[in-house]
DNA sequence: GACTATTTATAAG
DNA sequence: TTTTATAAATAGT
């Protein structure tokens, strides 16, 4: 009874996942195999951290052939931003235009809070409905051609009308009482971007930022999150 | 012979990980210990990406107590300057290196995504229930006298975000093209990367881009990934 | 920060 | 793309 188990070569020597050393994948194949699986990994994780911590995150990436792909909560450029007017160490004016300026702290707090509420919701309609769904995300769907461009317009429209309904509505000295309420300290610098990384693995490529800025009460004054 | 293993309750009731759901974490101080732990794992994750696969990536974190961490291969500025300039449809002019005047591009593409995401939802919400409510956006809102000094405020300030983007960098073609969601470029070849379908996937947290922008259209085309 | 028990993410096929 | 078998990440202590 001998019994011979596969003549042929096949000590299953691999299904499943193996441990694979991190470095450069020299094979293109396969490189773009794992940047395709990675980048949306990262991304889903991304998305989790915005979801369970409230947290604000942008990632950009330019994939090995130039692509890029772009997470943002709320959205990319809006982070950016953030980002750029946090680690800027020009130290606003205060000159009169800079009011102006200034303004666009509680602008941008409204602004977040309002789509805060709004992802909130939809991202609870998506947890609702998930088990119906394809397991996507609602983000990660492709937009319906037909409603985008007229509700587009629709926006611009409106936007030219409320402006030109608070132009009538409020005068110089209602807009100055309403603006005051936040306009006040920005004189002190900034100053950012001072580093204190230290991170495992990531060292290098890592660039942490102690929340040392003169917090513009940015998204959210005292007290909010 | 009778062994009595632990008189004491210990019905080990739980060690180990265990299935969450993903929704925002109420308890502060868990949510924090979620933040750090995550958001380290995002970074490495990123770290990996960017060897295996040499990819450039960007990533800002603000977390739920404004503090900002950034993760960047080769840094982070490196892949903004990138992706602003990729994202832009201007052409850079001379001395293409103000990055706050050239963000403002992407900024009001930025509030481009915002208010579509906004007007999907609640355009959805108005399919849904058009029999009810008096079928207007929230923009679109008399400014009553009942209404809020803060709410008036908020629209105030977010009036004014908008008028001072628009105003900075919105020229009529640009504005054309707001209207034209579709509509051709915008610009020339922008720089680098070869034209593409244009195959641009659009949502509010990820965003993707084949090849090059150009065109302010997020109103993208089927593309996905 | 450390320790598991599990849940997730994924390398190979 | 879908299916494993495993490597990793991580929730609760």
């Amino acid at each position: 009874m001998v019994v011979v188990k596969k003549l042929t070569k096949t000590p299953k020597p691999s299904k499943g996942r193996k441990k694979i050393e991190i470095k450069k994948i020299t094979n293109k194949s396969s490189q773009q195999v794992t940047f395709s699986k990675r980048r949306s990994g990262l991304f889903k994780k991304a998305s989790e951290l915005c979801i369970l911590c409230g947290a604000q995150i942008a990632i950009i990436v330019f994939s090995p052939v130039h692509k890029i792909f772009c997470f943002g909560y709320p959205n990319v450029d809006f982070v950016i931003d953030r980002y750029i007017r946090e680690t800027s160490t020009d130290v606003p004016q205060d000159g009169g235009e800079d009011v102006a300026v200034d303004n666009i702290v509680p602008a941008l707090h409204a602004l977040n809070e309002e789509y805060d509420g709004v992802l909130q919701e939809l991202a609870r309609r998506e947890r609702s409905s998930e088990a119906s769904g394809s397991g996507r995300f609602w983000w990660d769907k492709p937009l319906d051609d037909d409603m985008a461009a007229e509700e587009l317009e629709q926006y611009v429209v409106a936007v030219e009308e409320l402006m030109q309904k608070v132009a009538m509505k409020a005068d110089d000295m209602m807009m100055r009482s309403l603006l005051q309420p936040y306009g006040a300290t920005v004189g002190t610098a900034v100053n950012a971007a001072e580093a204190s990384d230290a991170d495992m693995a990531v060292n290098h490529l890592v660039h942490e930022n102690e929340g040392k800025f003169n917090d513009y009460g940015q998204i959210g004054g005292p007290g909010f999150y």
